[in-house]
DNA sequence: CCACTGCATGAACGATCATTCATTAGCGCA
DNA sequence: TGCGCTAATGAATGATCGTTCATGCAGTGG
């Protein structure tokens, strides 16, 4: 078979690597790990079951390469987003319109990252739960940080990480492109609920 | 073997059928429907694999009894909990002590009918799928009732609705027993948090 | 005491799983 | 033109999957 064949349609310069990793990703979102197979996964790419082994040691590792990847890119994008000093609230509001956005953007990276945690073996497991919390940190140090300057009402620091991420990150469940709203509207309305729900009543604008 | 035997460990009235349900509901929450064999669940309760299939037709018979009976029982305690009429402000609070209880009380049904929504075949699916609308078409009543008395400061009643429960089905990714603080505590934290992302302050009791 | 019923058994079915490997094809580079 | 390397093949591995079924046992009602 031409080499320059084993490509999957539509995405002609995509080596065969790329193209692995992008129909696991889909497939692994779509139907959970544990159900999909090698085979499918080659049948996607346009190559044999058999061809996956040259790019990656076995089905775990190339579940904890995605999962990785993802949580390494959606570290820095975050750090790029919201800078480290600042108006807590102005920070708050950034992070959420990231976090909306991304996860809207990349939906079957999220989703994976967040549930498949019970597919990995514990060497993968350990590292995706360390950026995991990473992530998890930086909300709660702008948490922290409006509760010492006194303008967010906080109960309860990890409590309200926990609630605000599982809200944002929940807009992938039922968020559909072309709907009523756009994505950024989506966003400001949970930039709205996120506010309030820390008793800031105006919106910071950007 | 004495059929008396052929019992879950702990549970000595328990039916066979009802170990079965107990054992499968625990392993499908734990690594989810397709990593879990019918010779696990079966192990667990005590039986050979063949004798599941004097109690449920089939693997997906089996997922779809668990999660419609939970979705069946979710909505009646839901009603029991929040009468129809009344103070939107006391129905809100109501919803939200309701859910975040029933989910840190039943944490193996709610994951397993909001995660396994992909495992199900046309016909359960679509019958999950209307339950799931149903319990959701509660808190949207809860947010327009509110809004027409306008005691609630709404932007987007579908959004929102979704946004909120999202953020209280997420604190079971969280929350474990014995943790620093008590499931009533937890509730009345989220009570709080969701009242405050509708503009209201002071929080009503029960 | 017998017949009936309900349920567990345990072996077997074909299908599919992840993975291995000897083989070979095609490419860049000399 | 030919060498060497990367990567695709396709068959085979043993394990495990959901499901079926003939068999037999235990408890119940007549």
């Amino acid at each position: 078979m031409l080499k320059s064949e084993a490509i999957i349609s539509g995405q002609p310069k995509a080596s065969t690597k790329q193209a692995i990793e992008r129909a696991a990703l889909s497939l692994f979102a779509e139907r959970g790990y544990p159900a999909v197979s090698m085979r499918e996964i080659a049948e996607r790419v346009g190559i044999r079951q058999g061809g996956i082994y040259n790019h990656f040691g076995s089905k775990q590792a190339l579940l904890v390469h995605l999962m990785e990847g993802h949580m390494r890119a959606l570290l820095v994008a975050l750090d790029a987003s919201v800078p480290k000093g600042g108006n807590p609230r102005e920070r708050l509001a950034q992070f959420v319109r990231f976090h909306v956005l991304y996860h809207l953007a990349q939906p079957d990276d999220v989703f994976i990252a967040y549930m498949e945690l019970r597919s990995l073996e514990a060497d993968g497991l350990a590292r995706l739960k360390e950026l995991r919390r990473a992530y998890e940190e930086r909300l709660r140090r702008i948490l922290e940080a409006g509760q010492r300057l006194g303008v967010f009402a906080i109960t309860d620091v990890p409590v309200q990480a926990m609630g605000l991420i599982a809200m944002l990150t929940g807009v992938t469940t039922w968020y559909r492109d072309g709907s009523r709203l756009s994505r950024e509207a989506v966003a400001e309305i949970y930039v709205t609920m996120v506010m309030r729900s820390l008793g800031v009543e105006e919106t910071p604008t950007m």
